[in-house]
DNA sequence: GTTAACAGTTAACGCTGTTCACTGAGACAC
DNA sequence: GTGTCTCAGTGAACAGCGTTAACTGTTAAC
């Protein structure tokens, strides 16, 4: 298994784990502002220098941590697909989104860190090859394909390209082939409905939602529900 | 006008308010993270112990610059209200809505500092009474009187009773008085639509959309219009 | 067996928020 | 008008932060 991987190799890549152990672990404890190089380095009785043979400044820690909490998110929804062996996408649908909801509520300071506050900068092309923006990729993939995948297997109906307005329409019109072929009007549905779920656990978790609803999970119910109605999905009974 | 206010008086609220404006200046140039207690002390040539004259500790002085930006941006909406004469509702949620996204974009890091992180404790009740939860109130209170108004004007269509399920129904009439006798079936609606357009908003300003949309105006147009039909409401013209 | 790479330490720099003891000037009472 | 008292502001210091430089000892490589 290790075969050409020197004993320090193997210590380096122990210790590298240790450390984003020890970051994870401040982090859920006490939010992103106590993952801090010197209180990881305390942690494992390390000096606060010798972290910088691992990652090359502070933000390259976190931005590291970043990266393996998306994929940690998405193979969590991957195992949760892979455990679904009834093909339904009506289920499916269900079962990623509460998922996605889930996770997010179980793990809020993690959460935060991913979805929280974002790109500083809007250049769009100067950090499109970070590990953390193709870990952020792959996770919009999961919906991405879940979407695409309903498509194909029982179109749902969807606004015609005249009303949508030119602009819009050449917008859509150019992310067709991400989307796997689908038509304008659906990726607008689509885009819609994402808003609507990722917009709720969001402004759920971050304590949004709490000046009207104390527990938002009956109306996230509610909001999916409806969601696979307009799809014409079979929604799974309620409860 | 300044009858009973000594010399003292008068001196430090000019220099309050000069704290303020500073840690407004810094917080535009350079993010939530630049407006540091030392930072506004050298940009005012004083001590940075002189500012615990004023406010306790830094995260007091941060969450002053929130109350009031939440007030700058309630007048800003109250003052295009009050500027538009005529009172088409439709009118009225266009405006209202679209001068939101506005302001977001114009001030993005004012607009990342209100809603960018939220409530770390979900203690409900413990910070009530801060001024700037007060402030926020009084900001949420502007589309929630819109949304009554619309309501009481012309009642659009609404989900029976029966549809919400008994847990989320009973969470909405709790909430019947706040909204000016609303029933649960209209409330669930507005709720929705305020999901919609304020985590659009957010997702827009936060860099969340980029992936798909460079440019999320005519998105946000759509989706307004598409509120506004729903809401039965004459829509201003396109463009 | 020599040499080079590398994990880790110590000391230090500049930065942050915060506290304490102190000074000087405006406000108020007699 | 003098005395007292409050209060804005200063200077020095503390603990903590991210980061750098010079150095030490162990490990891998030729």
């Amino acid at each position: 298994m290790d075969e050409g991987a020197t004993r320090r190799d193997r210590q380096r890549a122990a210790t590298l784990a240790d450390i984003k152990a020890v970051a994870r672990r401040l982090l859920v404890s006490g939010g992103v502002g106590a993952v801090g190089l010197r209180a990881v380095a305390r942690e494992l009785g390390l000096t606060p220098p010798a972290l910088y043979r691992y990652f090359p400044s502070h933000e390259a820690l976190v931005t590291a941590l970043i990266a393996d909490l998306y994929d940690e998110l998405t193979g969590a929804l991957m195992e949760l697909q892979a455990a679904d062996t009834d093909a339904d996408l009506g289920a499916r649908l269900f079962l990623l989104t509460n998922g996605l909801r889930d996770w997010a509520l179980a793990h809020p300071s993690e959460f935060a860190l991913l979805f929280g506050t974002a790109i500083p900068n809007p250049d769009a092309k100067d950090h499109a090859d970070t590990p953390g923006h193709q870990a952020a990729m792959r996770f919009g993939a999961v919906f991405k394909d879940l979407v695409a995948q309903i498509w194909h297997w029982k179109p749902f109906p969807y606004p015609a390209d005249e009303d949508l307005g030119p602009v819009l329409l050449a917008q859509l019109q150019q992310e067709t082939e991400e989307f796997q072929g689908m038509p304008a009007g659906a990726i607008y549905l689509a885009l819609s409905y994402w808003v609507r779920l990722y917009g709720l656990i969001c402004m759920e978790v971050f304590g949004q939602l709490h000046w009207v609803l104390p527990d938002a999970g009956a109306y996230f119910e509610a909001q999916l529900r409806e969601i696979g109605e307009e799809l014409g999905l079979d929604c799974p009974p309620p409860e």
